[in-house]
DNA sequence: TAATTCTTTGACCAACTGGTAAAATGAGTA
DNA sequence: TACTCATTTTACCAGTTGGTCAAAGAATTA
């Protein structure tokens, strides 16, 4: 991962630049989130954010440059549910709220949400670092967490690792497959967000508590 | 979806007309499946398929209908696992085959759990008529299923319009984000198929068991 | 105000990509 | 064998797209 211009720590940040690179960050994740890095142009961005492509090129020195600033941004975001999660907590009250906050997480960034399922679902070539550290170990630290409530049998056995890929998967699916839950569901949004969340804490409630 | 050249009925269909349909498919849903639609090039399927690209496109008008295609042929699976729920047996072995089936598949079709999920996270475009009429159509019948046994008091409440979602979160998430999966778990592949498998039955077995 | 630096634009290009046309080749059959 | 139809290849094209460049236009500062 280069150096992106936005990055670089340059006192001429003037109010002009953060202001159009926020936009054409912003663009961009609408734009790629909605068509993929290869399906989406700059054109599109740029007709998006309102600012002509070389101008986008002024800021960015390439479209992969501003796919990594994107996913950068990002992933600070993405592990903070997680990192809440607290050995000191009730257990049950700490997995469920978590579920919770992931829950909370898919339906106010969508988009993001997006973006980061089909980085992974190609391979994420340009994630392989983040996961392969920062995740990983966020995951080993709690897996941990989760067994040593196991251990003390404040919860019911479970595989600690398993049931973080069930919190993600159910969560994001809100987000990723929203089309599709769209589609099928005749609930309005609100009604149908009231449902899942009843449903999800309904799940990994009866799951754990012994 | 306009008549692919494949399912037309040509009494002229030959040996090798017939093999390289297939190639060609198995190479696109390669490729496709690894980069998205506009990810992927004629020139990558035709390299993969060992056939030239206006070879390719003999059999196929477009790379557009080699997409189609590839859905329809993918989409008859699609259905089969939730298909076989039957509302006759035992309402928690029902369900937990059927989370079995899915997983599963998920295992053995990886690429096409891949080419689906890429296609509704972005839009559905192609995907809107299926999942409206025949997907919707099989939901709501699986739904009055497991809805009936709710009423008899043979599983415990649950919303199961939410249950089939989860369903699908978390077992096609063991192919859709294999990528993350593999990087995380430390395990084997043989190890991780039966932890998830175990996990998954515990799961919704404690959801549904009043 | 003049000088300097930052921002924006218009014109342009090379590479790629989906697709075409026509001729050449191969397979099956009367 | 000769004829027909199916298959394959070669050469090619037009549109798109990421990216460049030099010059014009704003801001900022001396």
């Amino acid at each position: 991962m280069t150096l992106a211009p936005e990055d670089k720590v340059d006192p001429r940040k003037t109010r002009i630049r953060k202001k159009n690179i926020n936009i054409i960050l912003d663009s961009a994740l609408e734009v790629f989130s909605h068509s993929g890095f290869s399906g989406s142009t700059l054109d599109q961005i740029a007709k998006h954010a309102g600012i002509s492509k070389p101008n986008i090129l002024y800021y960015f020195n390439s479209k992969e440059e501003i796919h990594l600033s994107l996913l950068k941004r990002l992933l600070a975001n993405w592990l903070e549910p997680l990192k809440q999660l607290d050995p000191l907590g009730d257990p049950v009250t700490e997995i469920t709220d978590y579920v919770q906050r992931k829950l909370e997480m898919s339906k106010e960034f969508p988009r993001e949400s997006r973006l980061f399922a089909i980085e992974i679902l190609q391979g994420a070539k340009h994630l392989d670092q983040f996961i392969r550290t920062d995740l990983k170990m966020l995951v080993k630290e709690k897996t941990e967490i989760i067994d040593g409530w196991v251990e003390k049998k404040q919860i019911s056995r479970v595989d600690s690792l398993h049931l973080i890929f069930s919190i993600w998967a159910t969560t994001q699916h809100y987000a990723d497959f929203d089309t599709q839950i769209r589609l099928i569901t005749g609930e309005s949004e609100r009604a149908r967000q009231r449902d899942a969340s009843k449903h999800l804490k309904d799940l990994f409630t009866k799951l754990l508590t012994p």
